[in-house]
DNA sequence: ACAATTCCTATCGGAAATGTATGAATTGAT
DNA sequence: ATCAATTCATACATTTCCGATAGGAATTGT
């Protein structure tokens, strides 16, 4: 049921790296492609939905590029994921019954709240992770396990 | 990321039905899948898999079919979830990177250990809830809308 | 004018989800 | 013993979704 599309994980690595050079200037599809080794033409159309979302801004013309719109301390995880599934959201399909007990819309609503439910906590703890404070836990892992090397 | 197959909202519905005539004896598949509008051939399958997972018993030959192995109040959704799920949650794909920042294997722990929290709480709610619980919940709702018409 | 880049849409392939088919195994009833 | 009702097991077909690729149009700095 915790389903985590590639696309998902793409575009965070994707912004990840945006937040990194924050304030550098934009960074192209190709470098981050390459960097994050992701298929360079599957990650332009990633990056288009981002922009549609409003978490990236996109500069075209040579020396173009992607630039997050926000500081990363104000990108949240959960706006990421949610632009990336669209309005795929809540498609509870309708079931339909036909005997007496259980019957709809009710049968329906029981669970449609229930994935609400759901839906909301996955909600709350993705808003409370935003770029910065992923790229804080990262810097740690890596200063625990290699303390000599810098990035 | 919320994904719901339609076999885990048949595998609920279908219990739910077992749960509403809990020690009335056995209930045939056709006689679900009639009542719950789920294809027949299908529900057998699901039916199948929640004898794998404990969730039902089986009985063979003429007037055979299937009941709850417990009281609908011992029967959490996060039971029935995970076993139409099966095995296959945690598949964090690995990516890979070629360029400097954002190494592995700390770049994909930051995300796994996101997506536990995630599952987590997902879990959670979902064992919170028994299909004695959701029968409860109904009810209300039809007294609630209908308080003249019975079951 | 040119070249670098994003933008848009179409398409493809494979995997997963959904649904169908067939027949074997079990078992109560007669 | 036979028969019919039912689950059991497996294979197969169909549809839908996801990841990925492709081609060219639009934009813009130099």
């Amino acid at each position: 049921m915790l389903k985590i599309p590639l696309k998902v994980t793409y575009a965070i690595f994707a912004t990840l790296d945006l937040a990194l050079r924050y304030g550098e200037g934009p960074v192209q599809a190709r470098t981050i492609a390459r960097r994050q080794t992701i298929p360079p033409r599957f990650i332009e159309q990633v990056l288009h939905a981002l922009k549609q979302g409003g978490i990236v801004d996109s500069i075209r013309g040579p020396q173009g590029g992607y630039v997050l719109r926000q500081p990363p301390a104000e990108v949240s995880l959960a706006a990421i994921v949610e632009t990336m599934n669209g309005q795929a959201e809540p498609e509870t399909r309708e079931v339909g019954t036909n005997g007496q007990a259980l019957r709809p819309p009710h049968r329906e609503a029981l669970l449609s709240t229930l994935w609400d439910r759901v839906y909301q906590a996955e909600r709350e703890i993705l808003s409370s992770v935003t770029l910065q404070s992923l790229i804080e836990q990262y810097t740690e892992l890596e200063q625990k396990r290699a303390p000599m090397y810098h990035i």
